[in-house]
DNA sequence: ATAATAAATCGTAATCATTACTATTTACAA
DNA sequence: TTGTAAATAGTAATGATTACGATTTATTAT
């Protein structure tokens, strides 16, 4: 997902842009990989003076929302990264020193989807934790 | 894991005895799936009047590292459940309305180890979230 | 361009889960 | 039964997140 993309999809749906949004975008599309809402916050603080909890929050929430960022929950706080919503399905490796991920293509979730008879599926999480050579 | 097991095994460890740890052990093996501090708390509420957050944390956090409880991020709340640790190594599906659980006997990362030259990899989650036939 | 208005943000407080800490109590060993 | 380290109570602090009234701003209609 491009900055570009993302503020398109923002206006499609009727959302205004606002620089901040746009800033928000921005670190996440510098930024690869997981980051939390407060390296979102320390990213902002260079450049707004009492930056809202609200305004990141809300802009988080509502990014996910249009799946233009993805979250998942690590250590008790939730993780944002673009969203990877166009490529194939797949998962990731994640780095828990630096946040960055690497894809993983195979899905488990094709061998087993009929050792459930009777269970609604809703979703899956599948992540892989360690090191990546960088942070070795 | 069974409350004799698990008494044992702080027996054996040096822990001493209590009847809230006995209590909060049987919580668990009473009860089938995940749980969270809070549906501890409400439990043990009944039994004892102003029961610290200090040890319900304490003993959940001891009984995870004495290997007798294991626990997973859901939701931003940490969920605890008897551990599974001398069956071999699996995954579970997790009913998000009564946190029951189902073992998955599959576990991708046989296929997948080779694909990450370079990486440390530390440990890994595969979840499947859903609804139980009997919550359907 | 200007005004109207709905959305976005600010400033701050509240909430929820979790951690921390001192004083007191208790299990267990000598 | 007494000494001691461990466990707990009572409560405050912390960190992430949510909430909300007041204010500002982006966009639409005039």
């Amino acid at each position: 997902m491009q900055l570009n993309e993302a503020l398109e999809t923002l206006k499609n749906e009727g959302y205004k842009y606002t620089k901040k949004r746009e800033d928000i975008l921005s670190f996440f599309t510098e930024e690869d990989g997981y980051r939390t809402a407060s390296d979102l916050l320390n990213y902002m603080a260079d450049k707004y003076d009492g930056l809202s909890y609200d305004t990141v929050y809300r802009n988080l929430h509502l990014f996910r929302d249009l799946d233009i960022l993805e979250s998942t929950d690590l250590n008790g706080e939730k993780h944002f990264r673009l969203s990877c919503g166009h490529d194939e399905h797949h998962h990731h490796f994640i780095c828990h020193s630096c946040g960055k991920t690497k894809t993983i293509k195979a899905c488990p979730m094709n061998y087993i989807q009929q050792d459930f008879p009777g269970y609604t599926i809703e979703n899956h999480k599948f992540e892989i934790y360690g090191k990546c050579p960088a942070c070795q």
